[in-house]
DNA sequence: CTGAAAGCGCTTACAG
DNA sequence: CTGAAAGCGCTTACAG
């Protein structure tokens, strides 16, 4: 009697007349097999529809996959980073009995050499994948073309730079984050004034990512014919005092701000200058979950945070990672989060 | 020589001076083993900190199980109950490798003797685990006490009937999604004129979530000592001349009516009325993500909708299932999800 | 109460 | 180019 009841590699092994071991060549595309068995193997395996038992493969797989992540380091500035960072780990512990490792290393986003020199380490060290967070654009072009020539499949996170040679992008749409943001503004600020675009960042010329939420912003105010002035700044230090002093300047040269849309987490920052001058009652819209910024959300000196589910980020960055290396089936190379809006009234819920 | 880089169990049987089978009897708490190297086993498995392998287990164990749902059905009228089903699927693709079935039942909402009907069905069909959408109190409290008995896990998504009987409930808080539903209608409503809040729904008795909702909102605009007064009303047919034809009524009788907050996914109906009366100046306030709102979100008759992700609501009871059944770890009895706005410009982003 | 063996569906050397 | 065997870390009968 044949037992007739064999499921997988040994049933299509039966079908085909050949070993399992012939089976498992073709489904792994390794070599040494004849076209003509390959053919017939194939037939059989659509015919079935095969579908490969993971939980097998990875048993009996002793291959370890291991990952870098490069993402910026966080401080007490600002622990942005914090949250994808915390989204990293929590896919880490869930694959990691997959035998997947994954090997950290951090820049600082207010120096350029630092990711070059960390891009630099990850690549000697033969990574089955990574995940990068492409704050500087050329250098990370570069790095991300460099994986593609070592067939590493990287991930981009936060911020995109479209091209080629990623696997994904997982983070928000710039465009339309700064769009909204100026729909929230609309709501709580006077339509006569001027409202004041703030970017603040060190790296200003590198930080494409703010530029693109600004013109987001603008387009707003223009296709929606509204009556306000925009206006914007720089500001090139991140401390308190130099926003403190930039902004004084500003408010005396333009008399009636109305509102204060600032482009990344920094918002704080502005929300404190405004809190000391005494001039809470402009309206002020700003980005991301920082504890510094829900406590001025309370107090109402902050309207509106903009989020773009941070952990989530750094957690599917992972799991895309794991989806195109493990799982071998195939991942959407533009995954955009949802735009989250986050009041005085629901940041008790957010899941960072 | 002595192998020595054993691993899981047969390490632990190695170090205990036992088989396998034994160390397997008090790894999964079966009888037949003395309290004595019971004792033992458990003393170099915390030694060891030994984590089970979880793909070894499902692969070797031929142990399948069986879990059903209970949600209200969809129709035309209202497809919000699409977005849990289509969790609740892409759950089930990811976990039936590890040789679960998720068998659907589905009641509807106008109707609690359907919900009996199919609930009874379920508690004669021996199954593993249970997801239901608590819609009616007694009702579904009654059932999660018999799951209880039989020792079976029932989660609660979308609304909760807080109890020690059911495993776990996902879902928002509807109280504070009604005070942040609140806080919208601020932003688009004049401070001066009525605020109308209506309940739309065939079995109003039942419905204690929209009742929360309602208190939420209510107590928003008490805490803030706002001068718009609040009224209400009930609608308890759901077609389109049922709720035009109160809402003629209410119109008539209040003149000056400048908000509208609707307490579930009808909004749309009444977004359709205030459109076709040509009073598209009320600012609207409602729940979900509805293509039918949407549109009337597009236009500007819905300011803003509050969602609270249906689908990932689905996804996580499945999985909090999973975890309890076959992880093992320990899950969550209240996870809130983030109360979500979603207006015109962020409505694309939006994973529903 | 305990142990030895077979097997889950794959992968990995090794032999031919 | 192909096959047979061992093994991944567990569970499941079965035997004693």
């Amino acid at each position: 009697m044949k037992k007739n009841n064999l499921t997988g590699i040994r049933e299509i092994a039966r079908l085909a007349n050949v070993s399992i071991g012939t089976v498992d060549r073709v489904i792994n595309n390794r070599i040494g097999v004849s076209p003509e068995t390959k053919k017939n193997v194939l037939a059989i395996m659509k015919d079935l529809d095969y579908q490969p038992n993971i939980l097998a493969r990875r048993l009996a797989s002793k291959k370890l996959l291991k990952f870098a992540i490069l993402i910026p380091s966080f401080s007490q500035e600002t622990d942005f980073w914090k949250a994808p960072l915390k989204g990293i780990d929590l896919a880490e512990s869930e694959i990691k009995q997959y035998g997947i490792t994954i090997e950290k290393y951090f820049f600082d986003q207010n120096d350029k050499n630092s990711f070059i020199k960390q891009s630099e380490k990850i690549l000697k060290s033969n990574f089955d994948g990574i995940l990068i967070a492409p704050i500087f654009v050329d250098e990370s072009l570069k790095f991300s073309k460099s994986c593609n020539l070592l067939q590493i499949p990287c991930v981009f996170i936060n911020s995109d730079i479209p091209n080629e040679s990623r696997l994904s992008y997982i983070g928000p749409d710039l465009f339309h984050s700064g769009y909204l943001g100026a729909q929230l503004m609309n709501y709580v600020a006077e339509e006569a004034g001027k409202i004041l675009i703030i970017n603040i960042s060190k790296e200003i010329n590198n930080y494409h990512h703010l530029l693109r939420k600004e013109d987001g912003f603008r387009a707003y105010f223009e296709n929606n014919n509204k009556r306000n002035q925009v206006i914007k700044t720089d500001i090139t230090q991140t401390d308190f005092n130099a926003v403190s002093a930039d902004l004084t300047k500003v408010l005396a040269t333009h008399g009636d701000i109305k509102g204060i849309f600032v482009t990344n987490s920094r918002v704080f920052s502005v929300a404190e200058f405004l809190e000391k001058s005494g001039n809470e009652n402009i309206a002020l819209v700003g980005y991301d979950f920082l504890n510094a910024s829900i406590e001025y959300l309370k107090k109402g000196t902050i309207d509106f945070l903009v989020c773009q589910q941070p952990q989530e980020q750094g957690y599917k960055g992972i799991m895309t990672l794991y989806q195109n290396l493990v799982l071998n089936i195939p991942v959407e190379s533009t995954y955009f989060m949802p735009i989250d809006i986050i009041t005085k009234e629901n940041y008790l819920f957010y899941r960072n």
